[in-house]
RNA sequence: GGCGCUGUAGCUCAGUUGGUUAGAGCGCCGCCCUGUCACGGCGGAGGUCGAGGGUUCGAGCCCCUUCAGCGUCGCCA
């Protein structure tokens, strides 16, 4: 009875072993009288030989790209100056004995043994072809291995994942609801959980102090490279804890995902307040792989003489300034360009001075003198065959401008090594912030979230000054989740509805249930959820998190495989109780 | 919803100033080939140039409309 092995197994110590390998023709090389067929699975890639006396050798002449067969047979050295040194099982190779043809395949609409990039679209329609592919198997390995080590991590200290329900209630803060119409309950829905919040905190009310869950969430918007409308999040929650006890268990889990997953060793990870992030990086997601820390040089050019500066100045906003290492050599044109970038990151434009060693340059040379380059140079530590980067607007717009312009700097130095991971801690938010459609202040991040110790006193005299217990985990310049103390007093959640304008009615209707939970003894709890699939992007590597997803809607909310979202019978919206509404637009 | 880029063979792409029969590599089909591993050689098939309209003697190329895809901004408590 031969062994059966992977096709990535074999060695040159297994010389002589009668062996069974299943897979797909990954390529067949026919040299007429002597025929290779590169048989491959999941672990590898192992050459099968087919002599031309051997019985096999006419079926395997018509042997195509991606038929499955099971190749009995033994295992021989390569003939001395033919192993091939990039294949792990390139010292030998399988002599067949029998050959079985499990299955045929037709002709792939692309080629599976090639790493060329194929339209994204087109692989997502042939998604069981392109997972097939070397770099999706590791992807989706890795992913497993990554919410594996998390459950480790989580059971041996304690905790239990509990599942929650798909179909839940509406909540209408947040994102938009999927919506799951009843058949039971006329002009009534269920919604998909955008995250299982108010669940994972009545749970802690019920008595189960430490709580995770890889759980499923769905938020219907607009989808991005970082973000799909179906996500899984890492989901944790624990009771009689502080900030820093969260903080602690999380980064230990993602220290030891890390270290068991990738090898590596992560150092403790550093953390900022959301203030000095925003000072120092103009975002609140900072990619630390790389310093260019920005500075605020609007003391400089007080009284200057550029209407552009100086109208910012006197608004009361801000001149933030960047360098770019090496950016003296750009042409006039790529500065021109890098001002486009700007004004689509959301700048009025951009001032450029560039440290020419033969002089410098600047698109606003006549307004600026050198006492005030040299302010600016000296603020951002640059050096001459820098670039100083100049943005003046309401502080607000200029720093976040400056964050974004600096990561843009940091991709064309290349400072953001995929292989280098810079997690950090951000805390100490702010409760509110101010919602640009209606003016009013809205919870930055979710109304559960508890005020800052001592902070309460801020409620009525000057609630935008109240800062959150909240805390966002950040790597390479992506928000891998947040977190917060929750409040677990009635009244103070009362109080916090109140401080956001909902009447007494609404808070009821939308979360009597919860505040309800609240007024039987809600012990002090707090929690975090990460994005599984982002931490698994970066893991790989990736740069969009389709390439970790096995089956993900295409980047405007489409299943192309299964065709989804489709028409169904009129029987089956009937029973539902809807009316679909006139078409605006034929289809297609 | 705004902006940018893209749409040419099954795949990845080229296509000059608007000018004869739209090309390449890979893949596919056939024949040849006993040590290849992106095997090699010879031959062949394969095109609604996203769609519609316009300008022109003539459009893959210019103009308008439209559809689709990707990115980005808005949005994502």
């Amino acid at each position: 009875m031969p062994n059966r092995v992977s096709c990535g197994a074999l060695r040159a110590a297994d010389e002589g072993a009668e062996v069974e390998l299943c897979g797909w023709v990954n390529r067949r090389r026919d040299h007429g009288g002597l025929i290779f067929v590169d048989l491959r699975d999941t672990d590898g890639i192992t050459q099968i030989v087919f002599d031309p006396q051997h019985p096999s050798f006419a079926q395997a002449e018509h042997l195509r790209n991606e038929d499955v067969l099971r190749a009995v047979g033994s295992v021989r050295r390569r003939p001395s100056g033919t192993e091939n040194p990039r294949l792990a099982t390139g010292e030998i190779e399988v002599a067949i004995g029998t050959l079985e043809i499990l299955n045929r395949s037709q002709v792939p609409p692309f080629q599976v043994n090639s790493e060329e990039p194929v339209d994204e679209n087109l692989r997502l329609e042939y998604r069981y072809l392109d997972l097939r592919r070397p770099r999706m198997q590791r992807n989706i390995r890795t992913r497993h291995q990554i919410v594996k080590a998390m459950r480790d991590f989580f059971d041996s200290r304690g905790f239990l994942e509990i599942e929650t329900p798909m179909m839940i209630k509406s909540t209408p803060e947040g994102a938009r609801d999927y919506l799951v119409p009843s058949r039971l309950y006329p002009r009534h829905f269920y919604a998909l959980p955008q995250s299982p919040q108010l669940l994972k905190q009545i749970l802690m009310i019920s008595g189960f102090g430490k709580y995770m869950q890889i759980a499923r969430c769905m938020r219907d918007e607009d989808q991005r490279a970082d973000r799909l409308v179906e996500f899984v999040q890492l989901d944790v929650e624990l009771s009689f804890c502080t900030q820093d006890d969260v903080l602690e268990v999380m980064e230990s889990c993602m220290r030891y995902v890390w270290l068991t997953v990738l090898g590596v060793e992560v150092p403790p990870f550093p953390r900022l307040t959301h203030q000095e992030a925003i000072a120092k990086y103009g975002v609140d997601k900072p990619d630390l792989r790389f310093g260019l820390e920005l500075a605020d040089v609007s003391q400089s050019f007080a009284g200057t003489e550029f209407a552009v500066f100086r109208s910012a100045i006197e608004s009361g906003g801000a001149i933030v300034a960047l360098r770019y290492p090496g950016g003296a050599a750009l042409s006039r044109r790529e500065f021109d360009a890098l001002t486009e970038t700007a004004k689509q990151f959301g700048g009025k434009g951009m001032v450029w001075i560039a440290l020419g060693s033969d002089g410098t340059k600047s698109s606003a040379a006549r307004f600026l003198s050198e006492t005030q380059i040299a302010a600016v140079r000296d603020a951002l530590a640059a050096e001459t065959g820098d670039a100083l980067l100049l943005f003046a607007d309401a502080a607000a717009v200029a720093y976040a401008v400056a964050g974004k312009m600096r990561n843009e700097v940091g991709d064309r130095c290349n400072l953001r090594d995929p292989n280098v991971y810079a997690f950090a801690w951000v805390t100490g938010f702010p409760y509110l912030e101010i919602d640009e459609a209606t003016g009013e202040p809205a919870p930055a991040h979710h109304p559960f979230t508890a005020p800052a110790p001592g902070d309460w006193e801020l409620i009525d005299r000057d609630p935008t000054a109240m800062r959150a217990q909240h805390y966002d985990m950040v790597l390479n310049g992506y928000e891998l989740g947040s977190g917060s103390i929750r409040i677990h007093k009635a009244q103070e959640q009362r109080k916090i509805f109140e401080m956001l304008k909902l009447t007494p009615e609404q808070v009821e209707e939308r979360f009597g249930f919860f505040v309800r939970a609240l007024e039987y003894g809600a012990p002090p709890h707090g929690g975090m959820a990460l994005g599984i699939d982002r931490i698994v992007m970066i893991a790989c590597g990736e740069a969009n998190l389709r390439e970790v997803t096995a089956f993900p809607k295409n980047s405007v909310a489409r299943d192309v495989m299964m065709d989804a979202p489709s028409p169904v019978p009129e029987q089956l919206v009937k029973d539902l109780h809807l009316r679909l509404a006139p078409e605006v637009r034929s289809p297609g």
